[in-house]
RNA sequence: GCCAGCAUAGCUCAAUUGGCAGAGCAGCCGUUUUGUAAGCGGCAGGUUGUCGGUUCAACUCCGUCUGCUGGCUCCA
């Protein structure tokens, strides 16, 4: 039989057979190991394990070397069908019970069981392989990690050894030196060097502290947002970060979003009233559940406070829709192991906004939202992207709503993922709590996924609010809201942006856009001048006032990585012209009066103009 | 949260089988006045993440907690 998935590909097969390899490799050493998976991933493959001891980084070491004999026995890869009785037998035969049943018993009745031997090595498996292990050379062990069985955190946690195989072992050495150069990008990494932001301990886990470059670079990017929803008729509100638990109740986020919410703040009277009469921890959470007592939020999602703001005046069908945003900052209670850098975060600030509009506009202002996240992505040159509408998981009770409602809104989001000329996928499960959504997924340059952007619909939201507007009838209706995020948030998108550009940011979105160096020290008072000039246009320049020689100051721009060197010596002064030297426009280049440099700049900079990411190159060496 | 690993100066890293904790860069002081990626010299910088244990002796061995990394689970 031919599995009735897709069939695989020739390097899906390699890594296939590298894993049975892997598989066979650990048996040899470890026999009392049982096998639960082995499948190709898109950069490789991996095999999880159950098994007392812990591997070890020395023991990926000895399994490699391992599955390197079995690449020199050069075993052939066989494949044998056999009854659901005979596989049974079959696994028993061969001690592997504590998984392998489970997975025979998934195979549906009337598809074939089959099993690919190669060696002493067999295993449950629907195929396909290369033909011999020889095939299989071009291929290292990564890492070790927990994986639990089936996914389910309810399961035991199984360890799973991590590789990659090419065709070849040139195609395997570029891919080793593609994760080195990712691991140079990484936002982490980066983001200290270039001091854009800072994570400290004394604050807390997962809770970005914006340092002065960083906070430039987003303020730099909500200026942009400003400026498209100005053009797109929203308006700007503010909005606390806590929020009376009572709007929780009502939107459903206190319960439906509860795991995922920071706990709530109780008020100090009902505290006090509370230890008083004796009550634990567990009865004040009933309480708090049942609404007894009164409490607050640290708001985990903007939508009900500016449902508030929506409320607070009539609304005629004439006034729809009405748009809202802001820069809302809010909080969700991450698993510690979840967090990591600014892209995933415990306090984030998104771009949110809210539209509330009549049915028949939905269509056109989801469109005008899709177009929103369109225009952001093509600015910043984040164009390897896919897009993702998520549906409810069927049989799930994490949504709140009617069955109609949730049609309707399906449908919607789905025909208007439609006209956007990229191609979407559906997934279930991947809804928020009160509406399906569109989600632009960004992948990065070590080929992981982020959700960015995201436009949701939502007839819930409205109905748990009672919210109604007058009608041309004269009669009160309910309006269906839009909720819409371009950035997603601040932290994660700049954080993508961070490895994007290698640090390496356009210049309208640089910390410091231009840094001015005088050959001597004499000159200093002729640099200040300069500074002045760009920094009455809004340019960000500094003058590098250390007594260095030009090398040294031209190293210490490069490595902070600033668009734009204007260099100073007696010939530029004598002849009032700045020497420009730039990282990557070389078009910049040469001598020209500051005049001339300032209007280049300055164009530069307004249209936010793009510029060839530079790849990322070693430092060079010191000579000794 | 779970599995595994890691934690030495502001940063990047050293320190033989347990035996006085060291270097480069950054910083400060001095010197140098410099032409497109590092001029030279000096000084200072640490209860080796935390708390506890083993030992004559712990950066090193054991345990605890905190944080981080790679994954799993979960998500903007």
């Amino acid at each position: 039989m031919q599995p009735s998935r897709q069939p695989m590909t020739p390097l899906q097969e390699i890594r296939h057979s590298a894993a049975h390899m892997l598989g066979a490799a650990v048996l040899r050493l470890f026999p009392q190991a049982q096998l639960d998976i082995g499948p190709p991933t898109d950069a490789g493959f991996y095999y999880d394990f159950d098994l007392e001891h812990a591997f070890t980084a020395d023991d990926l070491i000895k399994i490699e070397d391992e599955m390197r004999k079995i690449t020199k026995e050069n075993q052939r890869f066989e494949r044998k069908e056999m009854s659901r009785e005979e596989a049974v037998a079959f696994i028993k035969e061969r001690g592997q019970v504590a998984y392998k049943l489970g997975r025979l018993a998934d195979i549906p009745e009337g598809e074939a069981i089959s099993f690919y031997t190669n060696g002493e090595f067999s295993d449950l498996c629907a195929g396909t392989h290369v033909r011999y292990t020889a095939q299989v050379k071009a291929f290292k062990l990564l890492s070790i990690a927990g994986a639990f069985h089936r996914g389910d955190e309810k399961n035991k946690q199984l360890q799973r050894i991590y590789g990659t195989a090419f065709a070849t072992k040139d195609e395997l050495e570029q891919h080793l030196v593609r994760i080195e150069e990712a691991k140079k990008r990484d936002h982490r990494r980066l983001g200290k060097e270039l001091k854009l932001f800072h994570i400290d301990e004394q604050v807390g886990q997962g809770l970005i502290l914006w340092t002065p470059n960083g906070a430039v670079i987003r303020q730099e990017l909500q200026n942009f947002i400003a400026e498209q929803l100005f053009q797109t008729g929203y308006k700007q509100v503010f909005t606390p970060h806590i929020g009376n638990l009572d709007l929780y109740r009502t939107s459903g986020h206190f319960p439906y979003y509860k795991d995922a919410q920071f706990p709530p703040l109780v008020e100090r009277e009902a505290m006090e009233m509370l230890s008083k009469e004796g009550c634990g921890c567990g009865e004040l959470m009933n309480r708090l559940d049942s609404g007894a007592v009164q409490g607050f939020l640290l708001k985990p999602m903007n939508c009900p406070h500016h449902i508030r703001i929506f409320a607070s005046q009539p609304h005629s069908y004439r006034d729809l829709p009405v748009r809202l945003a802001e820069f809302g900052t809010v909080y969700r209670w991450e698993q510690s192991g979840e967090l990591n850098g600014m892209t995933r975060v415990r306090g984030f600030t998104q771009d949110d906004g809210h539209l509330f509009c009549t049915e028949d506009q939905v269509a056109q202002e989801v469109l005008g939202c899709l177009e929103l996240v369109k225009v952001v992505l093509r600015t910043l040159g984040l164009q390897d992207y896919r897009v993702r509408v998520g549906l409810r998981a069927p049989g799930s009770d994490k949504y709140t709503g009617s069955n109609e409602n949730w049609t309707k809104a399906e449908a919607a989001c789905r025909s208007a993922a439609a006209t956007l000329g990229v191609p979407f996928s559906e997934e279930q499960g991947e809804a928020a709590f009160y509406g399906p959504k569109i989600d632009f997924v960004v992948r990065d340059v070590i080929g992981r996924e982020w959700q960015l952007g995201t436009v949701q619909v939502d007839f819930n939201l409205p109905e748990r609010f009672e919210l109604e507007y007058i009608g041309s009838d004269n009669k009160p209706h309910r309006p269906v809201m839009i909720h819409r995020a371009p950035f997603g948030s601040m932290e994660r998108f700049v954080g993508i942006l961070i490895e994007h550009f290698a640090g390496d940011f356009p210049t309208w979105l640089a910390p410091e856009q231009v840094r001015v160096m005088t050959l001597n020290d004499d000159m200093i008072p002729h640099g200040q001048k300069v500074i002045e000039q760009l920094k009455a246009v809004g340019i960000r320049a500094s003058l590098d006032e250390v007594s260095d020689k030009l090398g040294a100051k031209i190293r210490r721009a490069e490595l902070e990585k600033i668009p734009h060197m204007l260099v100073l010596g007696a010939k530029e002064i004598e002849a009032g012209v700045v020497s420009v030297r730039s990282r990557a426009d070389k078009g910049m280049e040469g001598n020209m009066p500051l005049a001339d440099f300032i209007a280049k700049v300055h164009s530069e900079i307004s249209e936010r103009r793009l510029r060839v990411p530079a790849p990322v190159a070693p430092v060079p060496e010191k000579k000794v």
